[in-house]
DNA sequence: GGAATAGTGTCTCTTAGACAATATGGA
DNA sequence: TCCATATTGTCTAAGAGACACTATTCC
């Protein structure tokens, strides 16, 4: 009674970035079987002697796979079942997570089984377990959470302008915001200070912003509307 | 490589109901060793041979507690680390649930190892594991979704006042709301149909209301607000 | 000066809060 | 009729959308 067959215990990581106007997810090619060759999201087993806690471990399978830690890292939910693995049942943790494409690309062009993969373009690739799920959901819950925080500044290297964040909140919502909008938001959270200036293609220059150093998120009481 | 010391992965649930205007969560004293004769939330392991999924084995704990199934059932958060479990790194997947009291009252009634405690006095008590501070996370997001949408509805019977749901929401959300609030956001959630009357205390007797068979839970786009 | 990008002013619209006014049934 | 509780009317307030207007840089 105590103890069960315990069911195989995975943690999984959607890695979310905007590079050229468009959500893209991490996926590495499985090593092993099963789903051996195909693209799969990065994750493994839980190792009690390296990890802390889930999310430690979800810290270190990305770690390995970018070479550094997401600026941002959130349980997504659990996913179980007895058909999602052929092994038998199989329990996994997803975590979403978003980071600025700049800070992982040396580590990611050395390899060859890591790539980018524009969320909209997925359904042509056979994903490894129940992983095109794993992601839809990921995806719904980034854009809810973009309608009511700044949660998608997290897409974007440490200083950046307003248009860049609007490219990255459109890119996530999938229509147009209005600028004014957001910068009333930038304003109302409180979360970013302003630093010196920057041309960005040529024309007026943009003002840079970054995150203060003890920034809560703020959660706005009213969505962004249609 | 394939596979460590799998962690103890455990399911929690916390029960939520609302009875004399308070917000009471379903405790049971646990009957072995860590941690017995201590309150704690229903759980335990999952039983791959029974259980379809992580959600139908919290529903099986839940039912086998109180004799039924809860009206809603949604995953919280994974909790985990060497801490919380004397036994060594552990893993539990905690749901919170909601339910109507008197459903749950003639089984309760019946065994002396559960009972419904106000979740305002439970720091007099010694809780289990980290179970105290995974019913502070879930009443933080209760909390946070009754703000932003009609889930209360699921601590009351199928059929209710507009009043009676006031009361529950209040309770969860420790302030008191505007009945014009409340009747615009049931009419606008589309969720509920009227049924005949009733006469509760005395007075003018009020609508009362069931959830439609095919409700979706409706999210409005603004927080109530201070 | 013209073009392009950055940022502001301000009006409208929606929905929550406040609270007065009305409705209904029992004593 | 009076009282208590239920329900509606309606005004105000806050913040998002729309969009025109101003600002700054490069050519």
């Amino acid at each position: 009674m105590e103890q069960y067959q315990n069911p195989l215990f995975t943690i999984d990581n959607v890695l979310f970035t905007v590079a050229q106007a468009e959500l893209k997810v991490l996926l590495v090619k499985r090593a092993i079987e099963p789903f051996i060759d195909q693209w799969s999201l990065p994750g493994g087993f839980v190792d009690p002697l390296l990890d802390a806690s889930v999310e430690a471990c979800a810290r270190r399978k990305l770690q390995e796979k970018t070479g550094v830690a997401p600026s941002y890292l959130e349980q997504l939910k659990v996913f179980s079942g007895h058909q999602r693995d052929p092994r038998g049942f199989a329990v996994t943790l997803a975590f979403y997570a978003l980071m600025g494409e700049q800070a992982a690309q040396s580590h990611i062009d050395t390899v060859h089984d890591a790539q980018w993969l524009p969320v909209h373009q997925l359904q042509d690739y056979p994903l490894a377990f129940d992983h095109q799920t794993i992601i839809a959901e990921a995806v719904a819950r980034l854009k809810q959470k973009a309608l009511y925080s700044l949660v998608p500044v997290y897409c974007l290297p440490a200083q950046f302008t307003v248009t860049e964040l609007m490219t990255v909140i459109e890119a996530i919502i999938e229509r147009p915001i209005q600028r004014k909008s957001l910068m009333r938001r930038i304003e109302a959270s409180d979360m970013f200070i302003a630093v010196d200036e920057k041309v960005s293609t040529g024309k007026r220059p943009a003002q840079l912003y970054q995150l203060k150093p003890d920034a809560d998120i703020y959660l706005f009481e009213r969505n962004l509307a249609e």
